[in-house]
RNA sequence: GGCCCGUUCGUCUAGUCGGUUAGGACGCCAGGUUUUCAUCCUGGAAAUCAGGGGUUCGAUCCCCCUACGGGCUACCA
């Protein structure tokens, strides 16, 4: 037995849905409420469900559903019933599943919860209109105004018959009832208490034949018999109408309980987070990378700008959660144990993108020379060179250590490979002096004497070197590194000359001294 | 405008019987390691717990008000 918050038990078996509507990339947002059901059925043992809200014909964006599954699997998250796997309460697309709003609907109207309204969305424009020029009121299809528009409510029945048999196009609105305390039981705010009074008559059957959002939501988790609703924030002003709903339909007493998540807001300023302070800031907003098909417009996604999925999913989980303990690195097996609703924040947190990148370097030292091998791969192959494994697995271990994103592991290491084309201007000003060309000349020519060429024999060489020209270190190594580099930057000198070799360190050290002194 | 939700270091946050030097992490600063640049290590600054009223011997913690922030207010989800 579990118990939460205000002691209600957790029914078993624990049933959750994620129910995006496929309009575009799914949001970071999008993802972590996706997150938080997958680690909230898994810990409870229970089953996950994916279920496409595609009631909007209008905002369908083709490929976006195939997105969602992918990106979300990408991150881990895995549905156990869903349009593609099926299961107990097939369909699992919302348009699918038309035939059996409409039963439903009916049912509402048979009750007298709900109604047809007539009026044109020209007619309401001009309603809206008015209000605003009378003290810039706000109009609502409420119990107040219902009274004076053109609806069931106002038209004899048999001129509604009459309208719907001329096929009159219609919605279908949920009558609120009139000064009610609707309460919702949140997981994580508590109680929250509303007044029908301030409640619209919200539509809950479009003319085109289709539930809106509240109806179909409703009635499927109904169906699909979802013991718990974790959803944003955004939809916490609507969960009185839900809980009027169920409560219509009679199923108040098994109703989900709801848990309402915080939002993810921006790093900067105010408001929730967006694709375009992504594209302002410079960090992405959407798990994978995503072409809209239409606007040719990319959306830059965490995978392909060189995070790992492991590092996504803690930094996401942290958004909003916290484990109570001073651990900041988990396991997806960490996180299924460790989570729950309970240590769900109430406010909404900024995105930090710099904290993002630690997370991401944290993994990534995780990871084994091998893995990091395979990350590397691609690099080497797009920039046309094929060291040996061993070669690149030396490199790998110097260069390590300054990763932060994926791409960092060529940034870091390129120079192994390739030789330096370009040299830092400001570096060389910095460093380079009159006597320099002497001096590294003759160091080349001590060092074309080393029969045994490696980081030791190396480092005794400078030592002496130094010692009988009488220079400091750094008048030989910084001079040394921006002819390796073309920079001030790298690893340890004696290691980056061992991995490339004599002949490499040579080389570069002509060529570059040339190039630097024509 | 109306309704709803929120408010602890710059940021993410701990604080769940009211008594803590208000803890951690990112970032920042300083020192050390690395004769480079990062990493790493050590240390530091950083929160009058949004403000004001209560309740109480005592409030970050309970209540009220205000301010500020956010969300919603479509035949979108």
């Amino acid at each position: 037995m579990y118990y939460q918050k205000n002691q209600q038990m957790i029914p078993n078996p624990v049933r959750v849905r994620f129910a995006p509507s496929p309009t575009g990339p799914l949001h970071i947002g999008g993802v972590r409420t996706a997150l938080y059901n997958f680690l909230f059925a898994r810990k409870h043992g229970g089953t996950l469900i994916l279920r496409i809200e595609d009631t909007d014909q209008n905002r369908f964006v083709p490929g976006a559903e195939q997105y969602i599954i992918e990106s979300l699997a990408w991150c881990g998250l895995k549905f156990d019933e869903s349009p593609e796997r099926g299961g107990p309460h097939a369909p699992y697309r919302q348009s699918e599943r038309s035939e059996i709003y409409k039963e439903y609907i009916q049912r509402l109207i048979v009750n007298g919860h709900a109604y047809y309204a007539f009026d044109t969305e020209a007619e309401l424009e001009v309603m809206r209109a008015s209000f605003k020029a009378d003290g810039n009121k706000v109009f609502q299809y409420d119990q107040k105004t219902r009274k004076s528009l053109r609806n069931s409510l106002t038209v004899s029945d048999s001129e509604v018959n009459a309208m719907l048999k001329a096929g009159t196009p219609y919605v279908i609105r949920i009558k609120i009832p009139e000064n009610q305390l609707v309460v919702v039981h949140d997981l994580i705010r508590g109680d929250v208490t509303v007044n029908t009074a301030n409640l619209d008559d919200k539509v809950l059957f479009k003319s085109d034949g289709l539930p809106t959002y509240h109806l179909a939501n409703v009635v499927d988790d109904y169906l699909m018999k979802i013991t718990h609703v974790i959803r944003g924030e955004e939809w916490l002003p609507s969960a009185p109408l839900h809980v009027l709903l169920y409560r219509f339909f009679g199923w108040e007493d098994i109703m989900p309980q709801f848990a309402h998540l915080p939002l993810i807001l921006k790093p900067d300023g105010n408001g929730k987070l967006s694709k375009r302070d992504g594209d302002r800031l410079g960090f992405p907003v959407f798990p994978t990378e995503w072409k809209d098909p239409t606007t040719g417009e990319l959306y830059s996604g965490y995978r392909e700008s060189g995070y790992l999925s492991n590092a996504v999913v803690n930094i996401l989980v942290h958004l909003g959660w916290n484990p109570g303990t001073e651990q900041e690195l988990f396991s997806m097996e960490e996180l299924i144990q460790q989570f729950s609703l309970e240590r769900v924040g109430k406010h909404g947190s900024k995105f930090d993108p710099e904290k993002a990148k630690w997370f991401n370097h944290q993994y990534l030292q995780r990871k084994s020379d091998e893995e990091l091998y395979q990350m590397l791969k691609p690099f080497l192959e797009h920039s046309g060179v094929a060291p040996p494994g061993e070669y690149v697995e030396k490199v790998i271990r110097l260069v390590k250590d300054r990763v932060f994103l994926v791409p960092d592991l060529w940034n870091a290491a390129w120079f192994f490979f390739i030789r330096p084309r370009d040299y830092d201007a400001q570096v060389y000003q910095k460093i380079w002096q009159p006597v320099t060309t002497e001096l590294i000349q003759g160091f080349a020519k001590e060092t074309a004497q080393l029969v045994d060429f490696n980081k030791e024999t190396l480092h005794e060489l400078v030592l002496h070197f130094i010692a009988n020209s009488g220079v400091k270190m750094g008048q030989l190594m910084n001079p040394l590194r921006l002819l390796m580099v073309g920079s001030n930057q790298g690893p340890g000198m004696m290691d980056l000359a061992e991995v490339i070799g004599k002949k490499e360190f040579l080389e570069r050290i002509r060529i570059g001294v040339e190039k630097l002194t024509k």
